[in-house]
DNA sequence: CCAAACTATATCACGACGCGATCTATCGCA
DNA sequence: TGCGATAGATCGCGTCGTGATATAGTTTGG
């Protein structure tokens, strides 16, 4: 739609996975699952082609920072740019009230 | 994703539109740009398109109820079948969930 | 000790979808 | 009469999701 700056549902999903943390490719994967309780399984076309469009679109960048202990050399890591931390912020506020709006028509309990 | 059920924003807005009544096209794009204080313009390739595959999908159906008055013969009205109703509810929970992760990540006021 | 499962990244082709542009036609109003 | 709003519809382009496939190192259970 005409709604400047909005990331799809994939996009948000691994934008939320290095807000608090940088994580490479296949840990967003399992960040994603376990977060979500196994509902959403990003499978790896989905993902390694979003991260081309994220790194394009500047919202994330290579990160050098490497966990001291348990890494793994053929890692990548990948971090949130400023504008990446605000598309997010962007993309929960457009969501918090889409989820308010779907509340006042009865499509949630305490509606 | 590999989310069982779930659809697109466009068509959540589409379905948010026909929870609380039947609306025609035009309707639908004029209801979902009031709701959101015009910060979401669909396009009208966007809606039709969407609206077909909503009743391909068997979430929408045409609706035989037209309004008394105001009425006008070239609408098509539309509303949400049993199933439709059910995956706008669903859809409305997975969103009410993110925004929940989104804000334990710090993403959105009072997090 | 070896096979299977897991970790990790990457690409491809197909289909679904968003979207602006464009078209046709009617309606309401000045 | 003429113009902007209402109303529906289609087309093509570009973006995106997705499963399949490939490659390869690591871990783990039997």
């Amino acid at each position: 739609m005409a709604t400047e700056g909005s990331l799809t549902t994939s996009m948000f999903h691994i934008l939320m996975s290095l807000a608090d943390r940088p994580r490479h490719g296949y840990g967003i994967l399992r960040e994603i699952e376990g977060r979500t309780d196994g509902e959403v399984r990003m499978g790896t076309g989905t993902l390694y082609s979003a991260i081309r469009r994220l790194l394009n679109k500047g919202v994330i960048r290579e990160s050098s920072s490497r966990p001291d202990t348990d890494d793994d050399e053929r890692r990548v890591y990948y971090e949130l740019t400023d504008e990446g931390l605000a598309a997010a912020r962007g993309e929960a506020r457009r969501l918090g009230l889409l989820v308010a709006q779907a509340r006042s028509k009865q499509l949630l309990p305490r509606g």
